[in-house]
DNA sequence: ACACGTCTTCCATCGCATGGAAAGCTTTCG
DNA sequence: CGAAAGCTTTCCATGCGATGGAAGACGTGT
């Protein structure tokens, strides 16, 4: 019997639909069942059944015991060549002095769209270990990090994430105008500040990591509110920075080798 | 004019193209340009040019100032849902613990195909800045990690590995029968031996991480052959294996929420 | 036993991936 | 300085293979 035409595809390619099969993992879902990941791409099931084989073939994904799917190892060793890594590796050691010497804790973000993620962040307290925002997003516009990188950030996206800035806590400054003031103080001063803009209670400076070409990076320290005096921390801050910039020089810039076949 | 019919494709499919691009990066090859990424996928480079544009609209890839490319910070978050993260997570205190108390190098790795993959590595001395191996592959054979994760492996796996043993140094064993009663009996101790099996001038020792549902995991400590006695190990690698078992119980079954659109 | 949800296989249709060709561009060399 | 070599980008006719509805197998709950 002639099947009545397919509805056939929206207009997506047929590589984006497997990539977004991908992007139906995130923080709260690190196992998927076929069905699941089927529901959030809004792909037919036939359609994710064959796109997760193929990901598996390519270990991007793995077929847990249970039948469900999780992100493979794969994709674990090439986030590894990714910038974040090298930036990582540079940043660690003297993200632990700070910690030590500051008490706080302290993280590291790069530029990434209109936000600031999250490479690396390390508790002060040693008791908690770390819920790890790493991977995680903060907004631009009323972090200390956030601040730093959109106050070196090229001048068309200042002014887009300046149109519209998210209210976060009564103390977030919204006011474009202000905001632009704040950054171009933030640009001479060396260091931006944050007080109870993102978070009810905390306050956090930051300043930035800088690379061959510029500004590659935040470094930034969050306090409670009850904590003491800035001057405490602006030093030992600004000699972590100046300590990763140093190393991340050569960071970035790596194999220009030989060709390949 | 009418174009002489194109050669068309091979026979892969359309994902696993854009997949394999992904496979032209690694260790060696943190960026590479158009050219390079053609030649290494043995794609023609209007297709080459095609994916990478795709997988540039999907962060996986990111084009860089000078027009080559990197991977991209999506492909590292992604990562941090691979299952290595939550093991490393949970190892890594015990695993600086271990460095500590016996001064070696100790490492994690997990079975990955027929190798083990390194989750995570500290260097003994403190000198030297880890020269990551995180993501490299060690043969199951002879090394003490390998050998742990192989033990308790399927049997054919098992034997599969046991076929063609390679040759690293001339103290490797390549015997399968030796082999076997090698691994019988790291089964019944409960640690694995290596002498210069992989390297020469080094011997490891490793014991299984278990989780929920057996061995998940292999924590090893290589030593130089100089180092005093095998004793001094033992008891500390036994206590932080237990320790690394002990966090790990509750990794890896995770969410199991409800569903979602 | 029936209803419901999940996973898997099958296959007719036509959308879109494909790759040769040519143009624009930069770098290297004689 | 002109030519050559290499890299990147755009174009588009062709037909391959991605697509998704349907049906069957399986497991589970009522």
């Amino acid at each position: 019997m002639p099947r009545p035409p397919i509805r056939t595809a929206p207009g997506r390619s047929a590589t984006s639909r497997a990539l977004s099969v991908l992007d139906a993992f995130d923080e709260r879902h690190h196992t998927l069942t076929l069905a699941q990941i089927a529901r959030r791409t809004s792909l037919p099931v036939a359609t994710a059944h064959r796109l997760v084989g193929e990901l598996c073939r390519a270990r991007l994904l793995r077929r847990r015991p249970d039948g469900s799917y999780e992100v493979g190892a794969r994709v674990w060793q090439l986030g590894l060549l990714a910038p974040p890594t090298a930036l990582r590796e540079a940043a660690l050691p003297h993200l632990q002095d700070l910690v030590i010497t500051t008490g706080h804790t302290v993280h590291v973000a790069v530029l990434e769209g209109r936000s600031a993620l999250v490479v690396e962040r390390l508790a002060g307290s040693r008791t908690q270990p770390t819920r790890h925002s790493p991977g995680g997003y903060l907004p631009l516009h009323c972090t200390g990090v956030g601040k730093v990188l959109l106050a070196h950030a090229p001048r068309d996206l200042r002014e887009e994430v300046l149109r519209a800035p998210a209210r976060y806590t009564p103390w977030t400054v919204t006011d474009p105008a202000v905001l632009r003031r704040q950054l171009d103080a933030v640009v001479m001063s060396g260091h931006a500040l944050s007080t109870q803009e993102h978070h009810e209670g905390v306050w956090s400076v930051a300043m930035p990591v800088t690379g061959p070409s510029g500004v590659v990076a935040a470094l930034g320290v969050l306090a409670p509110l009850t904590a003491p005096r800035l001057a405490d921390v602006l030093s030992p801050l600004s000699a972590a920075a100046a300590a990763i910039s140093a190393s991340t020089v050569d960071v970035g810039y790596g194999v220009d080798a030989a060709d390949d076949a």
